[in-house]
DNA sequence: CTGTTAGCGCCTTCAG
DNA sequence: CTGAAGGCGCTAACAG
């Protein structure tokens, strides 16, 4: 592999030269500009980013970590994140943590001895406060995504989650819904956490008891299907809200056993939902996160966190949509 | 940030003693050694990543690109490669490319650049042979995942494509389907047209004519709607082979636009499938790649092949399994 | 406008 | 068993 010395050799020039032109960083007269660029191609050469990063403490690059780059949710955001790391010229490193606190921090310290110029992060689930007070503790650059902690001094980018869950509850109470069903799972996720609250908000909205309400919570997606079921067999709930896409799946994978159908016997929502919504029977009406321009305003974010260090974090909130489809359409059933 | 240096003089010895102790390179009284591993933690000294190497040109640490992280055979294809990376104590770096090959080659380039041992490729449709070519030359650790080439000097895992195609064709034939409508996609991409390959192959050990057959192949995923529209509203297939997930998709909804049923009107089979099989109505019979297991396999491959680089190139297919369902149940229905 | 030189933080002979 | 010293490839003063 050649070196700037070679590169050097073969132009005649210092090895000092060699590196402004491939810099830019001072004039250099055109012919020997030409010759070092004629030695660059007749060697070769190719930078050495490993050196050059250890001289200059910076790399053009960022670090994202997300639970599973698999999930639609996180897919969209990852696909937003790239393309403005691609519009400012920065090499994206991704990396999934499996919602695996080990991992995460594994993966968030990897990057950083990488020298990414900065880290934005989907926290798992039980992960963030002894992560993240490490994290500020050694003043790495890092923007959190999608899951929010409040009190946090990191700059921030979410969605509206508690809003939108109000507006989709008070969808349901006008058409005559009064006892939910909310799979909710892990609410240490503060994205369910914050979906929780704003169901609890609509229900208040719409003059209905909180405790006609049955709620799901667990930190295991798989153990939660007998929970539900039993919620269901019930029949009390004509309106199921599921917090999250592998939620919903749970959600409708019992209502299909009990032989239960959407929306005639149940309504059914959701939020994220799940990618070809059209070709999914019935048509789920679902919440969908902004998720590519998260990734958007998450590269944003970080980018203008590097050029002021010192101003004070923000926090972004973007407005979810709520896709209103059949699942929802028919009116409350009366309950037996 | 602390240095070994700053190490040495908290623990009075000097450097080098200090990068043995960190790398277990060479006995050192352990009094001493307890004394550097005191300073090391006194210090908060951390490695620094980058100029260890820099001198060792060794990472421990591998490269994954595939086009789309978001889709699911590739998400769980890397699913498995983190496994078996973290199993060996890698660390993984992945980069999508959106099926685009200058974006692929720029991500290849930068995780050699940040001297990843090794990278684990599959390739953008129309990526593979200069890119391969420079790989080449340069010696770089590579093997191929999923999209396979013929006569590449590289390591490489895929799937069985063409004779699990055979099969699934053999399967509808049994039933009396003797016209099929494939929607192949962009035969660019060796695994598309492995797959046409062996629906040949099981045309011809049906004994029908091929000229029957209609074939919708094109680069465009959105502009595949109308051919695939007019290919249906003909009405001469029985039985619509869908060779993606994304293609599926596409045949689905003009399926559902001609307001055709599944199986009744039609038999409906693809490749890879959606996630949650059993949510999606009517549940599609599905050949699915062991994804997984490929990118167990890869990883296998690549450090095999980093301790005997100059052992010929394997190439691994691993089976893949033909999951019957509803939309394959049915009869060949009598055509007009 | 160009060249010389001193490190960045680490590993690794080579001496002691 | 431990230390001293060179150099990986590059950038950025500092000189001329």
């Amino acid at each position: 592999m050649a070196t700037m010395v070679d590169v050097a050799r073969a132009a005649g020039v210092s090895i000092s030269t060699v590196s402004h032109v491939l810099n830019g960083t001072r004039n250099v007269e055109p012919p020997t500009r030409a010759r070092v660029l004629a030695a660059i191609e007749q060697t070769g050469y190719r930078q050495d980013t490993l050196a050059r990063a250890m001289r200059r403490s910076k790399t053009d690059s960022i670090g994202l970590v997300v639970s599973d780059a698999g999930e639609p949710a996180f897919a969209e955001m990852v696909h937003g994140v790239e393309q403005e790391a691609a519009v400012r010229g920065l090499t994206l490193l991704l990396a999934n943590s499996a919602e695996d606190p080990e991992r995460e921090r594994r993966a968030v310290r990897t990057l950083l001895e990488r020298r990414v110029d900065g880290v934005i992060l989907a926290c798992a689930a039980d992960a963030a406060p002894p992560l993240l007070a490490d994290l500020q503790h050694e003043k790495a650059p890092v923007v959190l995504l999608d899951r929010l902690y409040r009190d946090q001094p990191f700059d921030q980018v979410g969605a509206d989650n508690r809003d939108s869950m109000r507006t989709l509850v008070r969808h349901l109470a006008a058409r005559g819904h009064r006892r939910f069903l909310v799979i909710a799972g892990d609410v240490r996720v503060p994205v369910l956490e914050e979906r929780l609250d704003g169901f609890f908000d609509g229900v208040r909205d719409a003059h209905v008891s909180a405790d006609d309400q049955q709620i799901i919570t667990g930190v295991d997606r798989s153990s939660l299907g007998e929970p539900i079921a039993r919620a269901l067999a019930q029949g009390v709930a004509t309106a199921v809200i599921a917090c999250s896409t592998p939620l919903a799946a749970a959600g409708l994978r019992a209502l299909e056993d009990l032989d239960r159908k959407t929306p005639a016997d149940v309504a059914f929502a959701t939020f994220d939902g799940f990618d070809y919504p059209d070709l999914f029977q019935p048509r789920l009406t679902t919440v969908r996160q902004p998720a590519f321009d998260m990734g958007v305003a998450a590269v944003r974010l970080l980018m203008e966190r590097l050029e002021a260090p010192d101003t004070s974090p923000r926090t972004v909130r973007l407005h979810q949509d709520l896709q209103l489809r059949e699942s929802t359409e028919a009116f409350a059933p009366t309950v037996a």
